[in-house]
DNA sequence: CCCAATTAAGTTGTGCACAACCCATTGGTG
DNA sequence: CACCAATGGGTTGTGCACAACTTAATTGGG
């Protein structure tokens, strides 16, 4: 039967499908705030770590500049943040959360009630999978 | 320090990190056949299956026909594959892939070993991790 | 000091994902 | 037969992801 079914395509596809049924379990929660789930992660780095720069965004959400900047300006045109270039460094941006953005924490408050009861995995497999997940982010050999 | 890091974060963010990583990880070997890793799943489903109806595709991907069609349309401008509407239910359209996408097949060739060496996980971690994403993916209550 | 290489953001273009809609065909039911 | 809800596929609009490129600011070496 060739690799029709091989394991790592299993693998593959299922992280695919399982990073899409997550986004959709968030979308009905965020929705009514209007954020979206990418937009949600932002607002999360900023909202532990205060007043960020682009770059660093990037690096904590493993995402490039083509991917933040329309993302930051969707943000900033809704009020939640601003944007203002570096006193010291001119090429770098910070990103602030305005009031609004402050606030927008405790309104959404903790999703994790809602997404644990729509998965069928008990907390211990939560855990092993979180640690495998971490592993499977971390690459072996790239060359 | 409030929900900051807390276990569904996590998981989550590592879940949409990994999925993204892992098509980087395909790009590269997908690129020179001219074919992105959601057209890559189509063809796998094809070369398993055969002529497949638009809805049997979105099923098996757990994808709709606003993203299928497009979709298909560029494959099938690439000479991959043709569409045609059913004999019997003239609502339904088959997809049916020529000689060169089957070719493509061989072409292709097994991505298995590139893959593997490519993360930092046992193939026992892999089959658990597998294990847990296929039960991920078949949600509890979702009401 | 000056220039080349590097870095930080932004822009452009392509493709995926999905909601919300449209339309034609189908399969009942009265 | 007439009607009507359900189904299959397509289109439109929005936002994400990323490659490739541009511009401006910074840094380091001669």
């Amino acid at each position: 039967m060739r690799e029709s079914t091989a394991l790592d395509e299993m693998i593959c596809f299922q992280l695919y499908a399982a990073s899409r049924a997550m986004t959709a379990l968030y979308r009905p929660l965020l929705d009514p705030h209007g954020v979206t789930y990418p937009q949600y992660l932002v607002l999360r780095v900023l909202w532990h770590d205060g007043p960020t720069t682009v770059r660093d965004l990037g690096r904590a959400l493993r995402l490039d500049s083509g991917t933040l900047s329309p993302l930051l300006k969707r943000l900033e045109a809704q009020g939640l943040l601003t944007r203002a270039r570096g006193a010291d460094d001119e090429r770098t941006v910070l990103v602030s959360l305005t009031d609004p953005g402050q606030q927008l924490r405790d309104a959404i408050g903790d999703l994790t009630p809602a997404l644990l009861c729509a998965v069928d995995l008990t907390v211990d497999e939560l855990t092993q999978l979180q640690h495998l997940l971490i592993r499977a982010n971390r690459p072996g050999r790239t060359a």
